[in-house]
DNA sequence: CGTCTATTTGAATGTACTCAAAAGCGGTGG
DNA sequence: CCACCGCTTTTGAGTACATTCAAATAGACG
């Protein structure tokens, strides 16, 4: 197994979760997978793109964002070690996209392009089964993350925030953390003053 | 096929949109359904409870909604003739969801427990493939619908509720609409009115 | 017909936004 | 090493979108 990087343990690990390989399965995994490297603000993906790659962070972190017709971003999701992100739309209509990736510092990611990924479907079908239980959990949090934009205050919403990605609050710049929580960035300082007063 | 209820063609044209089954996969689908009939109003599935089913309507309308901490219901999700729905967070976690499934109207769906697909599954693998496709779709949905509570307002939401589920707008009682966009039934009303002004 | 719920309307309020300006902070080059 | 630049964060005043509460009206159902 020499032949393949270190960051491949830790998709390995990823993926076995919630499926086991046997060794030639594996083998026929790495296979696949290709190994890129991106400098800091790298974008990675722009919209009007059609994505034909999942990425796998194996190093630092990268966040995916829309922009709206008043320029304002918003994030959807971010991706540290150890989490998938993608535009999953682009990626399953291969159609132009909406989905912006970019790195928040140096990072590291494995990328699974499309085709390689329907070939591992069809020869080794337990990844069928892998994607859609990530892709469930990932509509889990979605649907939570939507319920609680419908029913918290902005304040509540951080709370959350803090709870979930108790790792993320102190690392990311506040506007991205305001992005995600859908606020203003001057909105979000306040909220925080009035937050930390208590 | 004499056997089995006119309602099960439809449930077999949805999946066949997605994966083609032969005769004994057909046979061996058919046999794992249930059909159940509802009445109007009737609560399906409670907050608290756990999920063992995945529902498929076949008649009338349903509703998949949460309650908040203040006793408001926000709605997650309408489920028309031929779609499917279910507390997903309660479905693969096995522990009480927080979802509320209840019918608009009397209302008849094909129900699919649990074991009964898991064991659909191993048997059939296209079925992995089948859930997998939609799961990925309601993301793909749950997601832009996020993007449009983040940066669109009330009334954008409002429109793009109109285009994207033209047979519901004049079916659904306008609370239900309300509820869905994120705004107060009160609030709905000045707008809805405001809008149709232009 | 009466009751119950949904919808409309209005006035007062609040949460979050906009615009503007100042302060902080990090990186880069001289 | 310091000075400067660009970007982020803070702060403030004014505003807007949406909520709350209350009451009237309309509709649906038995």
């Amino acid at each position: 197994m020499a032949k393949y990087p270190d960051s491949f343990q830790l998709i390995l690990q990823n993926v076995s979760r919630h499926i086991s390989l046997n060794a030639e399965e594996i083998e026929r995994f790495f296979s696949v997978l290709h190994v890129k490297k991106y400098k800091n603000k790298q974008l990675i993906l722009s919209e009007g793109e059609i994505c034909y790659n999942t990425w796998f962070v194996t190093k630092g972190c990268l966040r995916g964002y829309t922009t709206d017709q008043n320029g304002f971003e918003h994030v959807l999701s971010f991706a540290p070690v150890d989490w998938w992100i993608g535009d999953i739309y682009s990626l399953i209509s291969q159609k132009p996209g909406t989905l912006n990736i970019e790195t928040l510092e140096a990072s590291e990611a494995i990328l699974l392009h499309r085709e390689h990924q329907e070939l591992l479907y069809a020869d080794v079908p337990k990844f069928e089964r892998f994607f859609r239980i990530i892709i469930e959990k990932s509509l889990v949090h979605n649907q939570q993350r939507l319920i609680e934009n419908l029913s918290l205050s902005a304040e509540d919403r951080y709370e959350k925030f803090c709870l979930r990605y108790p790792q993320l609050v102190n690392y990311l710049p506040q506007k991205q953390i305001a992005s995600y929580i859908g606020v203003t960035p001057e909105f979000f300082s306040k909220m925080k003053s009035r937050f930390y007063k208590k």
